[in-house]
RNA sequence: GGCGGCAUAGCCAAGUGGUAAGGCAGAGGUCUGCAAAACCUUUAUCCCCCAGUUCGAAUCUGGGUGCCGCCUCCA
């Protein structure tokens, strides 16, 4: 079975083949650091994780780089409006970052470069693009010439004559510091430094580095000249990207990366979330609801990667309802084990599923066809549970029971769900109503259903339940109970 | 104006030539004093619209319509 992916690039899905075999160089174009992340974030975060994660399951040895920008304007507004330093608001963002991504159980990347600990090799592409003539200064400033880049666009499909400066209405072009581009698409390299303004010493003078050339300079430093994977959110297309491509590839004459892989957006009522539209809600805000971070990573990976998806209430809870499906699955070997006689051998996967599992992720990481298989095992299971909680046995032999749990457990750690056997610890772990005390009242209902006081019968029941009790009632007048 | 993408049930979503997966939500029934669980049945005669190719199309082609993203903050 071959691996399959959509390439920016080509526009089409081609067939994985890394440069060097069962080795895979990723990297990921992370978030600059002068907020908290939101769920858009998320979703690139969890998404490439589960990119990273699957490449890995596949027996790919990857080697996984994700940066931090903490140059940039936004940082630097941030830290004069709290008379703060950019180091200090950078730090702390990344920092939240973390906690964010550890709580959604992002793995970690093998690096996270900084542009601020990337100057070497910045300054070092922006000389080489100088001498190539691909750069220019100008009045402190260094711009690259994409006049001279001639396959430009070639990653967003664009034509230089076709694009309009200042269309997104981001821009002033009248601002001075355009009229100093020979080019409106011209973009900078390297920025003469403010007064008042960290600075780094340069060729050019003192100042920073622009926001494109640092992700040249950390793929290079960190990964090499040509690697595998290139990825980021479809928002990077362009231009960081393009212009990453112009950087790079004018300076080695050789690809920066095999292929190009973009996440859609997260939208709100069809529109992108985003900082500027003040239409988002930051990770934290969100699974402090609270809401389960599993349920969070389940409601990204129910769409594929590629596609919008838009953030309602409706669908965190339909996610969260999905979640609990598949919790109560991955819980049964914790809860059902022991009894069943499962042994902690946990290597007994069900080869069809697993392949079932693969095929469906091995089309261009379709996440949710392998969620399909995994919801399969899910509810079996749950059926499973249901039973032996009710009938306190089940007639499914208990190695069929163990290998789909097994199988269960092995896959959802691909896609990076878990789910801890303290969880059930922590239900049964209660300060309300003793067991004995239980015991009692289910005695006091007994006798209440032989005289045929149903009323009595009931109001034991509702108020057992109202303490998270549920009663069972089996043939031959048994009556067994659970706490919720 | 240009480039790219999307349109499948109440909601989410898979499917890319062979007669509509799955999830969420809902309905009816069997069983039960009532519950719970289990089991059975059920929710798109149809995939934005029109035309075409084909024995056959949600899937291919052409033309529309609507929505979204990007055109130097952006995941």
């Amino acid at each position: 079975m071959t691996l399959t992916l959509y390439n920016t690039l080509t526009r089409r899905k081609e067939t994985f083949t890394p440069l060097q075999a069962g080795k895979v160089q990723m990297y990921y174009c992370g978030v600059t650091v002068y907020d908290y992340c939101h769920l858009g974030h998320a979703r690139a975060c969890i998404v490439w994780d589960v990119v990273r994660r699957y490449l890995q399951w596949r027996g790919y040895q990857v080697k996984y780089i994700q940066n931090f920008t903490d140059i940039d304007d936004k940082i630097l507004n941030r830290a004069r409006d709290e008379g703060s330093s950019m180091q200090a608001v950078a730090e702390r963002y990344i920092q939240a970052y973390f906690e964010d991504m550890d709580r959604l159980n992002i793995q970690r990347a093998d690096a996270y470069p900084r542009a601020t600990h990337t100057l070497d090799g910045i300054k070092r592409l922006v000389y080489e693009l100088e001498q190539k003539g691909y750069a220019y200064p100008a009045d402190g400033d260094v711009y690259y010439a994409v006049r001279q880049f001639n396959t430009y666009g070639k990653l967003s499909g664009r034509k230089l004559e076709d694009l309009q400066a200042g269309k997104s209405d981001r821009v002033n072009i009248e601002d001075p510091e355009y009229q100093k581009k020979k080019d409106p698409f011209d973009f900078a390299l390297w920025k003469g430094a403010k007064a008042g303004e960290p600075a780094w010493e340069s060729p050019w003078g003192a100042g920073r580095p622009g926001w494109h050339i640092e992700c040249s300079a950390m793929v290079r430093d960190n990964l090499g000249e040509t690697i595998d994977i290139h990825a980021g959110g479809a928002d990077l297309i362009f231009p960081h990207h393009e212009n990453e491509i112009a950087q790079s590839e004018a300076v080695t004459g050789k690809p920066l990366a095999n292929y190009w892989m973009h996440n859609g957006m997260v939208t709100v009522d069809g529109e992108k979330m985003s900082k500027s539209l003040g239409n988002f809600i930051t990770i934290r805000e969100l699974l402090d609801r609270p809401t389960d971070p599993m349920a969070v990573r389940l409601f990204v990976l129910t769409a594929q990667y590629r596609k919008p998806i838009d953030f309602t209430d409706e669908a965190i809870a339909a996610a969260t309802n999905g979640w609990h499906t598949l919790r109560e699955g991955l819980l049964f070997g914790y809860q059902y084990g022991n009894q069943l006689g499962f042994e902690e051998r946990g290597s007994h996967l069900i080869p069809e599923v697993v392949q079932r599992f693969q095929e469906e992720v091995d089309d261009d990481f379709n996440f949710p066809g392998g969620l399909t298989v995994l919801f399969e095992l899910a509810k079996e299971l749950r059926r499973e549970g249901n039973i032996l909680m009710h009938q306190g046995k089940t007639e499914t032999p208990p190695e069929q029971l163990e290998q789909q749990w097994h199988t269960l457990v092995a896959l959802a750690q691909v896609l990076g769900f878990e789910a801890e056997a303290e969880t059930i610890v922590e239900t049964n772990v209660t300060d309300g109503i003793s067991d004995t005390e239980i015991e009692n009242l289910i005695q006091m209902r007994l006798a209440a259903k032989k005289a045929k006081n149903f009323v009595e019968a009931d109001r034991i029941r509702n108020e057992l339940q109202a303490q998270g009790i549920t009663l069972i009632d089996q043939p031959g007048g048994v009556t067994r109970w659970h706490r919720n």
